[in-house]
DNA sequence: TCCTTAATAGTCACTCAGACTATAAAGAGG
DNA sequence: CCTCTTTATAGTCTGAGTGACTATTAAGGA
């Protein structure tokens, strides 16, 4: 619609002096679940070079008439083969301009990070190599910068379970306790204690809500806990801080 | 170096069967300073359409081979005059890629947030028609989508008081307690009371570091204070949390 | 039946932030 | 010179919130 006209953008009316270069513009994805106990990310493998046989964040390039958020949440249900990808959380993380992170040519890429309830196995469908979720621990390098996005992406997403309600998004509809301690143990790579995190998850209002009546029996073993529901607070006032500190911030 | 050659990048090996859009890449800044206990913002005036007459960011083109980052430092000390920005505060807030962003053709935009001492007089040199420092309260409407740029840029820049000692790089070299807590108290548009700041600030190992003897008179009345200068910490734990909590996230 | 496992309930002490009051050191004005 | 005003600095008291515990309940397994 208001793209610049072909391929090969002149200066427009108002650009007249300025030199601009046409960049090509990309989404990368760090997309997490947390499955078994196991932080998991989604990963596809490259079958052409550069970085042939490595593997990638999915991602790809922004279409004419998409927004970078737009063409995030296409690609992600391209990826993971979800048919609805609405409700899911989709958050910009940074973008990566670096003029040689891609050697072909000169590449911007906007990063998402995503959080998936359950880990559906991914289509590997459409253009993707191979696409697997792989567990965050023990990684190789992976291809480009995607090292250092990943990292990024990890570190805002802890950050943000510490003073957001974003962690129910890692549960299902329906979950207990629990589980959503799980999550915090699992993305923080911490223990907690059990009745301290409770405390503090049923002090916050809207944070989860019970459903009444309704228990599930966690292992098999044990007395069974009570089902909640994420709650409709988004923020968490005060914080639920992690317990080594966050001294240290993003790897940036 | 590594840029595509030429001005019109057709897909090159490896991105045969994408099609790709190339888009123009620029970057926006929200430059920051707390003078006379009122928060500033540097905008240039536009002269020529489309929002000709606006207040608008600085900013500009993305150079073939500059990151992001690099552009944002070189357009900062071009549009205030400063010959050295090295040492100044920079962070990338988040990109702006809305297809009709800018009537003129595609333009996806990295903003930054810029935090600065004192406000020296801007350079108005170069291409910006008028440069200005113009107060955040009671701005008119923006050119292009730059409200909620800078909108963004004061929730981020509010926030991060909260959890870093970032309020420092808003002070000059030397400076009092009183005027610390000035820039808190502009930049979040609360009051705080004096001894319970004190008594926090002084209280997290290296925010600040008392310069042995100095002191210096405030408006030229009452007790002198002491001179302090910023610390080595950059991050506050536990954090130093707004009167009215932050329930309500960016604008964004 | 007893043991193990896991959820849930409750206690205690310490830290920290909010709301204060009190004192010290400067200038202004009579 | 004395007092008032102003601003910096010192200290007190209290309640909220958290870390580290112990105790109880409800399930399955040996």
């Amino acid at each position: 619609m208001t793209t610049a006209k072909g391929n090969a953008p002149e200066a427009p009316e108002g650009y007249d002096k300025h030199a601009f270069e046409p960049f090509a513009v990309t989404v990368d994805l760090a997309v997490f679940t947390v499955r078994a106990a196991v932080l998991q990310v989604l990963l596809i493998e490259r079958g052409r070079e550069p970085y042939a046989g490595c593997w990638a964040l999915p991602g790809g390039f922004v279409l004419p008439d998409e927004s970078a958020e737009t063409a995030a949440r296409r690609e992600l249900a391209e990826e993971t083969g979800l048919s609805d990808v609405t409700g899911l959380h989709l958050e910009q993380l940074r973008t990566y301009s670096e003029p040689d992170r891609d050697p072909r040519m000169r590449v911007v890429s906007v990063a998402y990070a995503a959080l998936l309830p359950d880990a559906p196995e991914p289509h590997g469908g459409s253009d993707a190599a191979r696409a697997q979720w792989l567990p965050y621990d023990g990684l190789g390098p992976l291809a480009f910068d995607h090292d250092r996005i990943l990292a990024d992406a990890h570190e805002r997403v802890g950050a943000k379970l510490e003073y957001t309600c974003l962690a129910t998004a890692f549960c299902p509809p329906e979950f207990t306790l629990g589980e959503l301690q799980q999550v915090y143990e699992t993305v923080w790579g911490t223990v907690l204690d059990r009745p301290n995190f409770r405390r503090k998850v049923l002090a916050t209002p809207g944070f989860v809500e019970l459903i009444p009546g309704a228990a599930r029996l966690t292992g098999g073993r044990g007395k069974p806990a009570a089902l909640y529901r994420a709650g409709s607070a988004t923020t968490l006032h005060p914080p639920l801080l992690r317990p080594s500190p966050s001294w240290e911030g993003p790897s940036s």
